[in-house]
RNA sequence: GCCCCCGUAGCUCAACUGGAUAGAGCGCCGGCCUUCUAAGCCGGGGGUUGCAGGUUCGAGUCCUGCCGGGGGCGCCA
């Protein structure tokens, strides 16, 4: 147990003891927070607050109270407890406390912040399913670095996760990207609905692309992007455990490409299957010569088409069936990462979700907001039919993929973003990730400087030796790292790896800090150099921890 | 018209799902390298959290209504 949860556990027992009983109403809120100021202690609780009126006595009276209790249970590793304010109970802790709790970061090595999710799931979390007309922009790498660094978080966090790509390889656009290839091969303007894009020209062999039928050159096309971004992906980090088959579900599969599909055996009939399903559960009728699912029954705004007059299915068909073939693969849970352009499409998911019987809380849509591209101060939008995209490549080549996946993950999926490529590239050297990095460097640099038979002897003896008397830099240190365990958590249960980008930075902070003000090697007496350097270590690792969660170095040198 | 997301320092964004005096980075001004990495450090300026109400001990956060930006409301994907 760390040295924070069970601090959280004698406060909440403390409450316990005053009467508090229960929960409160509600939510509990965090029993526990960092107050902004030192004089507040180094940690604050509400719980009096929260507690005082289902109990009927003052919060200050009832702070008090927690307080007492809290001296008995923490004995001298508490220095002492206030309350302020209205109510608030402030522990300032003893340097005992920080030396056990800086014994445990250790202990836990490289697992430090690990498995604390509530309770593993299997998950199948589905993210970027770029469709295979083009090479992935700089929209898509903002759901690449997300969703990978999603996956690293639940991972850490003690889910198992399978990372899926969908592939649109069926329909409409696929075709239109064949007649693309071949009006391009043959001088002719290109459709109106096709794609603009001068890599058009490159993905098919001109003279095969003169001559060949538009089924052949649509399945060549999406061989070759299929190629192209799988490539990018690679380069950024990011790997897929499944590329899904839209074309798979099908009974007939004229692209071809289901083949590497691990799905790919069993899926053909899923379609027709689903849509038996439905039929079944008594979810569709015909009308005006279409196949309508009755989506509006479970919180849509209208029905939706699922198979056109012309006897076609739709995407949404298809859709359905893929999420069905998902649920049958045993997953407790299924994540898909969407664009915010596809919000209003995630009401008939969750509703055909449902028809066929899935559980509303096991399928869950995280909306990705968009990334807004200037360029001299220009809005530029990003549309692979039009053909003025910036590349995921492009981005990667001028900033390089730690600073690119960095950025990209320093703002919540919840905003939209504005990346300016001019200022990207001027200022790709003023990314905060190299901050990050150079903590990271700068500690390597010490140990190496310790020496290692130095530095496994200090550790040894922080086994044994008693609280040095602390510097607040120290302090502040310490308490950041023990705080990583709970911005994991934080993290994997608000899909919100971005957190981990902030907490990254905050923590080369603190250490920067310390790094300023504490001298380690040569420290005196040797306890104190000991102690240092084991928080250095200890530093290092959370450090390296939390960068590979983004999918990020952590350079020994800079 | 209806629905969803966003609005926080000059710019890009945080803020522990309701906590105390809203924080970082960049940019701007001024200082700091015989000492474990100057990709660094220290100091300074910068805010009515879009606006108006409401809920309560306490609101950037929750509720209502406006304003502004984006998206959605296809037998497109």
């Amino acid at each position: 147990m760390s040295a924070l949860s069970e601090l959280q556990g004698a406060v909440r027992a403390a409450a316990g003891a005053v009467g508090a009983g229960g929960e409160g109403k509600g939510r509990q809120a965090p029993s526990l927070q960092r107050p902004p100021k030192p004089d507040f202690g180094d940690y604050s609780s509400n719980v009096a607050l929260l507690v005082a009126p289902t109990v009927g006595r003052s919060p200050r009276e009832v702070a008090e109270q927690v307080g007492e209790q809290l001296r008995d249970a923490l004995g001298e590793r508490l220095e002492r407890v206030e309350v302020a304010g209205p109510g608030f109970l402030n522990l300032f802790l003893a340097d005992q406390w920080f030396l056990a709790a800086l014994r445990g970061v250790l202990e836990a090595g490289d697992r430090f912040g690990a498995g604390e999710a509530a309770a593993g799931e299997r998950i199948n979390l589905e993210f970027v399913s770029a469709n295979p007309t083009g090479p992935l922009t700089v929209a898509h790498g903002r759901h690449a670095a997300y969703g990978d660094s999603l996956a690293r978080v639940l991972e850490f966090a003690g889910h198992r996760v399978h990372r899926e790509f969908y592939i649109n390889d069926y329909g409409t656009q696929v075709r239109r990207l064949g007649e693309s290839i071949r009006a391009r091969a043959r001088g002719e303007p290109v459709p109106q609905d096709g794609y603009q894009g001068d890599y058009v020209a490159d993905l098919v062999d001109p003279q095969l692309a003169r001559e060949a039928d538009v089924e052949e050159l649509a399945r060549l096309g999406v061989a070759a992007c299929l190629e192209e971004i799988e490539a990018t992906l690679e380069r950024f980090g990011v790997r897929f455990d499944t590329w899904f088959f839209e074309s798979s579900l099908h009974s007939s599969r004229p692209s071809g490409g289901s083949a590497e599909s691990e799905a790919g055996g069993g899926a053909a009939e899923t379609l027709g299957r689903a849509l038996a399903d439905l039929e079944r559960a008594g979810a569709v009728y015909r009308a005006d010569g279409a196949l309508w699912l009755r989506t509006s029954e479970l919180g849509d705004d209208r029905d939706r088409v699922l198979e056109r007059t012309s006897g076609e299915h739709t995407y949404f068909a298809s859709d359905i069936a893929y999420h069905q073939h998902k649920r049958a693969r045993g997953f407790e849970r299924l994540i898909d990462v969407w664009g915010a352009d596809h919000h209003g499409y995630v009401a008939r998911m969750k509703a055909a979700w449902q028809a066929l019987g899935g559980d509303p809380d096991a399928l869950e849509v995280v909306i990705v907001q968009f990334v807004h591209l200037l360029e001299r101060g220009e809005r530029t939008s990003m549309s692979k039919r039009q053909g003025n995209i910036v590349t995921l490549d492009e981005l990667i080549e001028e900033i390089g993929v730690d600073a690119a996946r960095f950025f990209l993950l320093g703002r919540s999926h919840d905003t939209t973003v504005e990346v300016d490529l001019d200022l990207a590239r001027e200022e790709s050297a003023e990314n905060p990730v190299y901050y990050v990095q150079y903590a990271h460097a700068r500690i390597a640099s010490v140990l190496r400087k310790a020496g290692a038979q130095r530095v496994s002897q200090a550790l040894e003896r922080l086994g044994e030796l008693g609280p040095p008397a602390l510097d607040p830099a120290e302090r502040a240190l310490i308490k950041r790292l023990v705080a990583f365990s709970e911005e994991v958590v934080e993290a994997a249960e608000r899909r919100a790896p971005h957190r981990i980008a902030a907490y990254a930075l905050e923590l080369a902070q603190e250490f920067t800090a310390f790094y300023r003000d504490c001298r380690v090697v040569g420290a005196e007496p040797p306890d104190l150099e000991a102690f240092r350097l084991g928080l250095c270590l200890a530093t290092q690792r959370t450090i390296a921890t939390a960068l590979g969660l983004l999918g990020v170095a952590a350079p020994e040198s800079m």
